[in-house]
DNA sequence: TTTTTACTTGAGTGTTTTAGTGGGTTTTGT
DNA sequence: ACAAAACCCACTAAAACACTCAAGTAAAAA
């Protein structure tokens, strides 16, 4: 598990498709412009998270990108996982000879520490995050959410 | 919040020494020995340590670290934070001006997501990770933890 | 006091990752 | 036909990372 810019733009690319892309699938030009992102990384990103299955694309005018699943079952451990691959955490790949042939003690912790992350991220879906912000950020008592959608 | 290698490092390292300094402090010799961390770095990672006053030195002959506080108390995203510092997630820090004074949406969902991380890594403690283990790893049943521990 | 041991500091270095360019080619709606 | 969009590929500047080297300073044992 890694947590790095990379992931973090997939997240936030990710947000604004559940947001913006409820009714037509979002070009990467429109994910680009709002989330200040580069049109060319965006592509290199979606190539990723299509070849996970987390997205589906539709080519031609009007086209773009959709989530390939609903946002209540779309997590954001795997968006993760798709766009930064998973370094070998254990410096023996698991076979336990790091010291003339002993199990390396605190690796093991920290991959245990590692999975707790994972599980944690693969609790919290992109629903979880749209809906839960009320009241959270510097939002004014009679602003909805809509309001700030709108582009 | 970030989780890179330089951060398992420094969890890793304040694990061996939550195991392996009870008595006595642990040198960084010790630590590089089993660990297989280099030296230099981890004295870069210590300096920082320090700083953040998550680990207290003795100098001299017989010298070298000790933890701080009881393991019970010393949290994962604490050591973390004094190695990694901190990434502006917002990209507008704060301020809300990302397009024509507009606030930008999933920023703040990826802010509100990064406080969850950090409140997780905030709840989970040395001791947590190291009481934790039984069971979990490839110990046999008549194996013990100290057995392991004694290098 | 001398010497060992260990922490401290800062500069430097090779590698990898990041983030982005620029050039194309399909596909498809209008 | 035309334009909008996904797709694909090779490349690169800059930053971060992981690490090394070297020359200190400080403490404590002898």
């Amino acid at each position: 598990m890694k947590l790095t810019t990379r992931g973090r733009y997939a997240v936030t690319a990710m947000l604004d498709l559940a947001i913006n892309g409820e009714e037509k699938p979002v070009s990467l030009a429109d994910i680009s412009g709002r989330q200040e992102i580069s049109l060319s990384y965006l592509e290199q990103l979606f190539a990723k998270l299509r070849r996970e299955d987390l997205v589906t694309s539709v080519r031609g005018p009007g086209g773009g990108y959709r989530l390939a699943r609903d946002r209540t079952t779309l997590f954001v451990a795997e968006i993760i996982d798709a766009v930064d691959e998973s370094v070998d955490v254990t410096n023996c790949n698991g076979k336990g000879n790091c010291h003339h042939g002993e199990v390396c003690l605190t690796h093991d912790l920290w991959q245990d520490l590692s999975d707790r992350i994972h599980g944690f991220l693969s609790g919290i879906s992109l629903a979880d995050l749209v809906d839960n912000r009320a009241g959270k950020a510097r939002l004014g008592a009679n602003e909805t959410v809509q309001k700030l959608i709108l582009q």
